[in-house]
DNA sequence: CATGAATGAGGTTTCATTCAT
DNA sequence: AATGAATGAAACCTCATTCAT
């Protein structure tokens, strides 16, 4: 996966200016930032949340206890981290499909990543459902999620002023039903998957943009 | 909801000081399960999965920590007992909307529903994203789920034969679509309250309702 | 195994004496506390004397956990009361053996008893472990032990003046090595029950009994 | 034994009223580990193996709960050490006494040993007792026992070939009633103290070395 | 007589966190 | 910069015991 540049807002101090290293190693602490960010993920994905400890993480990463609680302060800053790390993913993930806006290919991008890197929605998920109770996380997610239906509802523009997708309906709304839907996929993936093996997958794809789309002239 | 003292049996003399009320009660069994299953629903809904312990359970409940084992024989246990109560409400919810085969009117029960015991839907999302790690509970999860989807069906299959629903679609696929988009409500409802509140609902229900019926004669 | 009356001691009033059947049903008591004691053996036969509860005892039994301290006041009544019951067992044994004073008989039905009862033994080693805890079981004990070694010691006696005994060790000192020899396989038979072996028993009792006989006339 | 103060690196200064000692510590893991041996050894001694909980072995060390998990990953693992460390206390005294192959010293050591470290013995034997139902703890405690068989055999050959063993008997079956013989002792020790004080122990040693032994010219 | 609901202490274990080194 | 020993609270659970019915 990405290297620990994959989150940008952090660190803009100067510390890493100089690329020719000198003196103590520098730029471990993000590497092993990212390391541990990535065996939290494996551990919730493979534990759920309650069953995640930074014990786990912390042996999951061939780290010791205390590196842990190292590079973070806290149990809460370090799963707030994967939060930020998975949305970063999927940002990326939608700011690519938004030059193309085209929402089919959007979605079929995501299917396909939720196919490869599967922890990702797994955590995702496990995380969603604990944010109620951690207030700061809460926060993230409500904007970061402001942030994907706003990308979905200017996609979903344009592609009503080009006619690929009904007028009936205002954006904002269907951009709403879109991502309810794949949160409602998401949330059911884990517990029944064999209801979404990929050709299922894409038949419910094909479904919901019928859904969207004008109808044909014919009409039914 | 109730706070502590939702029971109203316990200790009407002074006695109780120093000897604690012990020997066989005068309470059935059914009724004091039914307690201490709201307890623990109001504790999950409150705290969530990962931080709803017996000792809370216990505590809201005004009872002591061993009646709660006493009670269930297991923390999974009362998870599941929770769970299927839960079921059993929407269960009845749905056969009861099914007669009118009424799909808006079901929905708009639902929502009804979600407002008044507004702690259901929170317990449900958080069992949900633990069923992963519990197999038996997984297990339940699915036939339930199935059940629902079945109705969902059949009630969309009444509606497509009467022109109420569009037929371009399998009313199976609609009924995961539907189904998906309420679990997606259900998943951010509790981050995002200001979204969800009672006209925009209204709004989003009418947009979905849209989106499964067939067009209107003059199309787009 | 016997009914309720193997244990002689108890119950010195007369509610038994009518043997017509008047009333409630009497003579019920002693059958179920029978019944218990009998769980009771099972139980700490297979989970130890740390592992046996009340509770494994009344659902061994069939019976409810009210009726164990109905019937048993305390969970120290109870082990002793199956500790007097083995002891009881045991003794009969010894009694039987006392007549034809002789050991290699007496051991050889021991065995025997190990055999076939073989709860008895485990039972009873359970029970050695923890008399030291239970000071008023430890007393019982020490009352029986001396009680078993004396008649032992008689028994001994009698072999040593029919000349089939050696006669440079006292025979109370001799009874104490065999019981001391007893004790020490009780203790390791369940541990390496494949040493333990009908074959090899009969060897190491073979050896026992030479070495507390006299020397053939040849001498080594 | 010593009381709870036992171990002297601790609280020196008068800073821990309100905040405990926390982070990395001085002393090394071995002695601390040991410490916390002694602590469970004296505490089974004391309540037997069923009465010793973690929290009473913390206590008796003077450290926290959650310290003696830290040592010991389980209870069972505590419980093994403790028998681990017996064993090989016992070990280090048979071979000391093989050099001279002298079993009447041997057994006289022992009994030193019984009564210096009474409590050895009396762990020991709440360990046997428990051993069947751990079966990684019967393992062990098998192949020590086959060890220390073994060696009393080689003992009771050479003692044979000295003649200062009787022949009759082979070496391999005097050293099961050897060691038969001492566990009866350890068994009952506990139980009935004033039947095992120093003069009468003698006398029960010296007679089962004479049973041992081959018999005079004189014979009887 | 006999039951079984309920207690509350105590068991083992896991955990996030701290901090001397 | 990193460690890992140690903490202490809290988790789940089991248990002997009590006593209204």
């Amino acid at each position: 996966m990405q290297d620990a540049h994959s989150e940008p807002t952090r660190d803009t101090n100067g510390k890493t200016k100089s690329t020719a290293r000198r003196g103590r190693p520098v730029g471990d602490h993000k590497a092993k930032q990212a390391v541990l960010l990535k065996a939290a993920i494996a551990v919730i994905a493979k534990e759920g949340y309650a069953g995640a400890s930074l014990r786990k993480v912390a042996k999951q990463a061939g780290y010791t206890t205390g590196a842990v609680t190292y590079y973070f302060a806290n149990k809460e800053a370090m799963i707030t981290a994967v939060a930020e790390n998975l949305f970063d993913e999927f940002h990326a993930l939608l700011e690519a499909g938004r030059e193309h806006a085209d929402l089919k290919a959007i979605l079929e991008q995501w299917l396909e990543w939720t196919r490869t890197e599967d922890d990702a929605w797994l955590v995702l998920f496990q995380l969603l459902a604990h944010a109620r109770h951690e207030p700061a996380f809460a926060n993230i997610l409500q904007q970061r999620y402001a942030g994907f239906r706003q990308i979905f509802t200017s996609i979903l523009e344009s592609g009503q002023s080009q006619g690929r997708i009904r007028r009936d309906i205002p954006a904002d709304l269907l951009a709403d039903q879109i991502s309810a839907i794949s949160d409602g996929w998401m949330m059911m993936f884990p517990l029944e998957p064999e209801r979404f093996e990929p050709h299922r997958v894409q038949t419910l794809l094909d479904a919901a943009i019928t859904m969207i789309s004008p109808y044909p002239a014919s009409g039914d």
